[in-house]
DNA sequence: TTTTATTCGGATAGTTTATATCCGAATAAA
DNA sequence: TTTATTCGGATATAAACTATCCGAATAAAA
């Protein structure tokens, strides 16, 4: 079992933009440089969370991205689910259903046990996801930034970011 | 995030082995005939299974597998654990410490909040798991069992285990 | 001792998913 | 009209999962 990158990256993303000013936007291309990824990959899941509806897109020049709903409304979950799915990570394949001793389809509108701890645990797994909002996240940065630092990624984020 | 199917079956088999009597056995080629499983793949799992310690094994004639602790002691996540690893699904490329505002090495001894989150959430998951043994697995598939297919597994069972 | 039946372990091949790139189309500002 | 950007699809590459096979080890039975 592994979670993609691909939302581990994404996930960086949104706390980036969370750290923008109101009115202002990045593009795909600086939202990759702030951490040496792929361009191309993470524009994949910009688009993806762009269909999901967290972040906003202004094409054209000028153009970038921005969070759609207010940072603390945005949770670990919203994010993961945007870029992997929502369908769980356990798929029965129903095998009680063959063999010499299989059970009749109509026997089997409840899910088997072993699926039914598999899901509850995932939704455990769920729900904690969906406890951590992106401004805990900003937080918990924030709080091990050094000064020096803080002015060095100011200067970056003035830098990059553009009117939307 | 996909978990792998060999879990499913790994668990199948596991609840199917709980339900032998004491000293008795069934062969590897049999456990995978239950469910109709293929038997090549199924019995790589079991290999793991045996590595991890949840099953006893006898080789040659005769031989098959057995649980090798009670029961009650045998967890929907030991089986997990057996099969896909230990690993946390979550791995931390650490990104903070790339691109024009990363982080020093020796600022990054605690993982990085988001890393957390994920961690935190898997923990739940696994808790979870934890807390569901093979008895209560095996106490909710005979629930639902009808009289004459506990008559066929019966007849199943006495049939092809061995003594071990 | 030989035969037979079984698990074990490694090698390998096929399939699916994840990772990554590229390019033309759409869009909007200059 | 030019320029800069996101969007969407096509495609290529890498990794993980699924599946099979075979020889070696093992142990019971003939």
């Amino acid at each position: 079992m592994k979670i993609s990158s691909g939302v581990e990256w994404a996930a960086h993303a949104c706390a980036l933009l969370a750290a923008l000013p109101p009115g202002k936007g990045l593009r795909a291309e600086a939202l990759a440089a702030f951490h040496d990824l792929p361009p191309a990959y993470l524009a994949k899941q910009m688009q993806a969370l762009s269909k999901a509806g967290l972040v906003n897109t202004n094409r054209g020049a000028k153009g970038g991205y921005r969070l759609a709903r207010p940072v603390e409304t945005i949770s670990m979950w919203d994010i993961t689910a945007a870029i992997d799915g929502t369908a769980p990570a356990f798929r029965c394949s129903e095998i009680r259903q063959a063999g010499p001793c299989k059970s009749a389809p109509k026997d089997c509108k409840k899910a088997c046990p072993i699926a039914r701890s598999f899901h509850h645990a995932e939704t455990a797994y769920r729900d904690a996801l969906k406890k951590v909002s992106l401004t805990m996240i900003c937080a918990d940065v924030a709080k091990d930034y050094t000064n020096e630092k803080a002015m060095r990624f100011g200067k970056w984020l003035t830098q990059e970011m553009t009117d939307l």
